[in-house]
DNA sequence: CGGTTTTGACCCGCGC
DNA sequence: GCGCGGGTCAAAACCG
């Protein structure tokens, strides 16, 4: 919680691997910014490439490409600043304008996977042999790789580890993370038909930052929250249903392709609208809620 | 009693 | 081929 622990008080982290969330080779970005005081989250929005990051140039004041998995930080003070784009498959994040150029690989083209597919089969993997992991078995042949969901991991101060979301999650798993003496919790939405994903997991650099990351999107809406739509914790969470507009709301932090914004302790912030076309909404009416990764991915890069 | 968490075992991909 | 580490399963334990 003191600028103590931060690794970079200066306003960015190491850009070294030590954030390396996934043991695939996903290719990573990660995103940081100080947690300091919003002035400087609206001067940075997003800050670094990791060393990973493809060889496009950075037209989004840091970072230039999503492929897989983006990595956000939300300061203590429950406040994000940023943006949230993509086109394609491919995501952006920056300060600035966006619209991905749909560049990269991202390995979710194979249309028989879907989140939001009524007819999945139940998760379980029932094919011979043994348990098959990460995608159903009707999507997952012999032979085949494995096939991840698009990933947004952001970095969260918080003493909480599990932060509040709107979501019901059980979990499912836990394990030891190598060099780290935190261990990372493996979370599936209750909800039988969404096969959203979401890693928990506290950063060895800095204990205080719970580093949560997201793999796939809602089928549903979220439940209910229980005081007043906002969940009292110390990350607050806006329940982004009530938006009008392709916000990006997270537990403590909102995303906006706009400029800089604030969210403070239960309060939603209004910001101006998102371009439809830049991030492929079909129309500008009220979006039906797809939940919190629908709205953190925009329609561009989902695969319906 | 139903839903969630815990936890050891297992599977898979990757690097060597 | 083997070992390692990440990710998932599933039975048992736990909890409201």
């Amino acid at each position: 919680m003191d600028d103590a622990h931060n690794p970079d008080p200066g306003g960015n982290f190491a850009t070294d691997s030590n954030w390396n969330l996934g043991s695939d080779s996903d290719t990573v970005n990660y995103l940081f910014t100080s947690d300091r005081e919003s002035s400087i989250l609206g001067e940075f929005g997003w800050n670094l490439h990791s060393a990973r990051t493809s060889s496009e140039s950075d037209r989004f004041g840091g970072l230039d490409r999503i492929d897989s998995e983006n990595v956000g930080f939300a300061s203590e003070s429950s406040r994000f600043q940023g943006s949230v784009s993509c086109g394609g498959e491919a995501c952006t994040v920056g300060s600035g304008s966006g619209g991905g150029a749909g560049v990269g690989d991202v390995s979710t083209s194979n249309p028989s996977v879907s989140s939001s597919s009524s007819e999945d089969p139940p998760e379980k993997a029932t094919s011979s042999g043994g348990k098959l992991a990460e995608i159903p078995s009707k999507a997952r042949k012999k032979g085949q790789k494995r096939i991840r969901q698009p990933r947004f991991a952001f970095m969260t101060k918080s003493e909480v580890d599990h932060l509040e979301d709107g979501y019901r999650w059980r979990k499912y798993g836990q394990k030891a993370v190598k060099n780290s003496p935190f261990p990372r919790s493996y979370y599936r939405c209750t909800n039988s038909k969404c096969t959203v994903k979401k890693r928990v997991e506290r950063s060895s650099e800095d204990p205080t930052i719970v580093i949560t990351t997201y793999e796939g999107q809602h089928c549903h809406h979220t439940v209910g929250f229980p005081r007043g739509g906002i969940i009292g914790h110390e990350s607050t969470f806006v329940n982004h249903l009530t938006s009008p507009v392709s916000q990006f709301y997270y537990p403590g932090i909102l995303l906006s392709r706009e400029g800089p914004l604030n969210i403070t302790q239960s309060q939603q912030v209004p910001v101006q609208t998102v371009e439809s076309s830049t991030l492929r909404e079909p129309t500008p009416q009220i979006p039906v809620d797809e939940g919190l990764l629908g709205d953190i991915v925009p329609p561009g890069m989902r695969n319906r």
